[in-house]
RNA sequence: CGGGGUAUAGCGCAGCCUGGUAGCGCAUCUGCUUUGGGAGCAGAGGGUCGUAGGUUCGAAUCCUGCUACCCCGACCA
């Protein structure tokens, strides 16, 4: 390609809405250029990149034996009602009215289409397993949209579902993707992890999470410093090891003025926040038992979704409003303490585990010290529901728990019989019996990926792709064309030979000066430069410069295509 | 949804307080010179100042409504 024919545009000055540096890149490179809120064109340098992307996830779906389809992006109302979904769904389902009045959906996500497909078209076991997927747009309209492509409404994402007979079946899938994914983002030169993720209300299913490491990622990850543990935020086992200290103050009520958070409790007593417990008040599960007191070390918070799973809570975790709380315990919140509570007390394990600890006295400005289990208070259960913290352990073994930042970009499911079962989607099984289909979900952001792939590497001249995903493999940087017709011959020449080798090269032909042209390749990120110039000609010469190269070298004319094949 | 902010040329901004008919840098176009790290000089084009109304002799500027966009928050015991 010829870089006067392929409409380059990029601008040394970042729009000021742009915050990471991503989002940044992309625009001053001219990949994208913005229509709306969430909403970004592709342009051609940014849809090649795009391009690079699928097909790399393509040829490895492929190999794993998934069969690429294309369903529509409006979906039918009626089928998010048969799967309980249209009023479940919230204000991020963009919904419409067609000239008849009947109702749609721009799909967020493809279950019920496929389940469809999967009830009208699959009759027997013996068509099973199969894969099927789609590379598409989706639409989700985000609370707020942020960060370019990274958090857009309109997106393009790969998402396929597995079809198989019984949970091993799905299981044998579920490993294929496993295998699959490694390999597309192995291919794609990315730091990543795969971690394991809530699996929500289905129980006993397995869920990954594939995340680009980085430091403005979104998303906490978690891993263990030895062995290969590692889970997102909400999935990370928080254990504790230490055994409960002896009891060695009395139980003492001391008054806490104007004390109504952790941090301050530990400042006027001057102690630890360890030394503190935290109670929590939320709603119950059932009308029985209309609050339950959660119990964390001081240091420590809640873990949302893991409250929200244990059977005593309500889904969704509600937290109790001034009002419940004041019927509850008869004080404000900031003052609530364990004791003496005759509701479902949950303690997570640090926090059971603590002694001589301080809490609320259920009185305000007051606060209870050298309070004792046992002794004081009754053993609370114990349960998983903090967050893990950096050096926690590691609940799988030897060593301790650190936390990165990561970029969501795949994730991987057991949806098992979910949509089938509510859409009643079976095959007849060895004994002629109809067996309700396991199904499989598994998602890769295409867009972000690319959004990814430059959060994870660039410099200050710009982005440093991957060789794999560049939208140009090399580049041929010709110095003072328009003067001199032997670098223009010579530049033509390399050009040509790169291209019949199958480079995916670009000819800077335009008439710049040297400097502008290399600033604007170092920008949009190609990783080969060429530079031709009459003085390297004289003697054979070509300069080579990797992207991420510190400096450029002198290689012999014909040395060009074993540097980069 | 709550709070804050912005809207002036393609992009980044000034002008607004104190009303008098719009300017700077980058980009663009023309000419000449220049050509190994975002060139210099000379010239040119481009804006219903987000939108609707109000006040005024006169509004980018003051007032009101609307719209769009951005940021922060939605863990508090």
């Amino acid at each position: 390609m010829r870089a006067s024919q392929f409409h380059l545009s990029t601008t040394r000055e970042t729009p000021n809405d742009a915050e990471i540096v991503s989002h940044q890149l992309m625009l001053r490179a001219g990949l994208i250029r913005r229509l709306g809120s969430g909403l970004y064109t592709w342009m051609p340098l940014g849809l090649k990149v795009l391009r690079k992307i699928e097909n790399i996830i393509r040829e490895e779906m492929d190999r794993a034996g998934a069969l690429e389809m294309l369903m529509p992006a409006v979906q039918p109302a009626e089928l998010w009602e048969e799967s309980g979904r249209w009023g479940k769904f919230g204000p991020e389902l963009l919904r419409l009215t067609d000239r008849h009045n009947r109702e749609y959906c721009v799909g967020p996500t493809h279950e019920e289409v496929i389940t469809d497909i999967a009830r009208r078209d699959l009759k027997s076991y013996k068509q099973l397993p199969l894969n099927f997927y789609q590379i598409q747009t989706k639409f989700r309209d985000e609370i707020r949209p942020r960060f370019g492509v990274m958090r857009s409404r309109e997106f393009i994402m790969k998402d396929a579902y597995s079809f198989g007979i019984d949970a091993a079946s799905l299981q044998e899938s579920f490993d294929a993707m496993h295998i699959a994914y490694c390999a597309i983002f192995d291919r794609m030169g990315l730091d990543y992890r795969a971690v394991e993720a809530d699996s929500g209300s289905i129980g006993g299913a397995q869920s990954r999470e594939f995340h680009v490491l980085a430091d403005s990622g979104e998303d906490a990850v978690v891993y263990a410093t030895e062995g290969d543990y590692a889970a997102n935020m909400e999935k990370a086992e928080a254990v504790c090891n230490d055994p409960r200290g002896e009891a060695s103050l009395p139980m003492q009520t001391i008054d806490t003025p104007n004390v109504h958070t952790i941090d301050e409790l530990a400042a006027s007593l001057k102690v630890d926040a360890t030394q503190c417990l935290k109670t929590l008040l939320v709603k119950g599960s059932d009308e029985k038992v209309p609050v339950v007191a959660l119990l964390l070390r001081g240091d420590h918070q809640l873990n949302e979704v893991k409250a929200e799973h244990l059977p005593e809570v309500a889904s969704p975790l509600t937290m109790a409003d001034a009002e419940l709380i004041r019927s509850t315990v008869q004080c404000d919140a900031g003052s609530i303490g364990p004791v003496g509570l005759n509701i479902p007390v949950i303690a997570d394990a640090n926090a059971a585990c603590m002694s001589d600890f301080i809490c609320g006295a259920n009185t305000n400005a007051q606060h209870l010290t050298g309070v004792n289990w046992t002794r004081d208070l009754p053993e609370p259960i114990v349960r998983d529901i903090r967050n893990v913290i950096e050096g926690d352990a590691n609940p799988k073994g030897n060593g301790i728990l650190k936390i990165v930042r990561g970029i969501e970009v795949g994730h991987i499911f057991q949806l098992g019989d979910t949509y089938s079962k509510a859409l009643d989607a079976t095959v007849l099984d060895e004994n002629g019996k109809p067996a309700t289909l396991m199904m499989g979900c598994y998602g890769i952001g295409v867009t972000r990926v690319a959004a990814a792939a430059i959060e994870q590497n660039n410099d200050s001249a710009g982005i440093i792709w991957p060789l794999s995903i560049a939208p140009f493999e090399a580049v041929v940087c010709p110095v003072n064309m328009v003067k001199s017709d032997a670098v223009k011959e010579a530049a033509e020449k390399l050009y040509t030979e790169l291209k019949d080798a199958g480079v995916d090269v670009l000819f800077d032909d335009r008439p710049l000066r040297p400097g502008a042209m290399f600033s604007d390749m170092e920008l949009i990120g190609i990783p080969h430069r060429f530079v031709v110039s009459d003085k390297l000609l004289a003697n054979n010469e070509i300069e080579y410069r990797g992207r991420s190269d510190s400096e450029a070298s002198i290689i012999a004319r014909d040395e060009v295509l074993a540097k980069i094949i």
